[in-house]
DNA sequence: CTAAAGCCTGTAGTAACTACAAGGTCAAGA
DNA sequence: TCTTGACCTTGTAGTTACTACAGGCTTTAG
């Protein structure tokens, strides 16, 4: 399998999946003949691992942790869990700030009635 | 007003003070003779009105676009209320990910038991 | 008087990619 | 046979929003 191939097997830019084998998130695959990096059903699982994580919001270092615990002949569930344990955490102090914020624009909006007031109060508040 | 008093008064590092200045989310202030910034009320309020706004997310091309608008002798309040409801949009999309990230990770978690077991569930989901 | 704190500029590093530029390879069509 | 176009290669630069120096002034406190 070309780059092409598992770039759309994988629905992920080739240039992706590049940058990752660059930063070690990904094994080196073989080389063909002509300099071609070619890919087997392994290397296809582990992207998809990896965009799997990602997708979770696992930033690379932890997705390399996983990697890691993953790649051990048993994989040890408690590091796993571990790992989980943290990323929720920071996840719901991330939804939290997300919330207050939300509900701070609301507010602002609201003060906004539909735009239509001369003065700005939306201006006024963020100014003083 | 040098650098540092400001940076302290609005609780905010010198360097982004500086890096604010450099593009251009602040006007350039003027210079004592020792070529130390010199700052008054209304940079502090300026600088406030940045960090304010980027506090609620905008980002620093939000926060220009804002600062255009509020430079006005009067501020267009239509033109707020767009930028505002533009952005909450934004962040309603952001919410909705992250809630759904939350949810996926819960599940995952709950599939660890408490990291007890041999094999990882999560590690076997996320290749797989 | 001297040492520490504060200021200056400019550059480099961070995360996590994305977007070229410049060039090599290969299959299919005129 | 030649060439066109779609791939592939590497390497570098750009993105966002800062943060962290390095190297060198100036000011202030003891």
């Amino acid at each position: 399998m070309r780059i092409g191939t598992l770039a759309a097997a994988c629905n992920c830019p080739a240039e992706t999946i590049r940058y990752y084998e660059k930063i070690g998130l990904l094994p080196k695959p073989v080389r063909t003949a002509n300099g071609y990096r070619s890919y087997d059903e392994r290397h296809q699982k582990w992207l998809q691992f990896v965009l799997r994580s990602r997708a979770l919001g696992f930033t690379q270092d932890e997705v390399r942790r996983l990697s890691n615990i993953a790649d051990q002949s048993q994989p040890v569930c408690a590091d796993v869990h571990q790992l989980l344990v943290e990323h929720i955490v920071d996840v719901r102090k991330k939804l939290l700030d997300l919330k207050r914020m939300e509900k701070a624009l609301a507010r602002l909006k609201s003060k906004c009635q539909d735009g239509t007031l001369n003065d700005c109060p939306v201006i006024d508040e963020l100014m003083n």
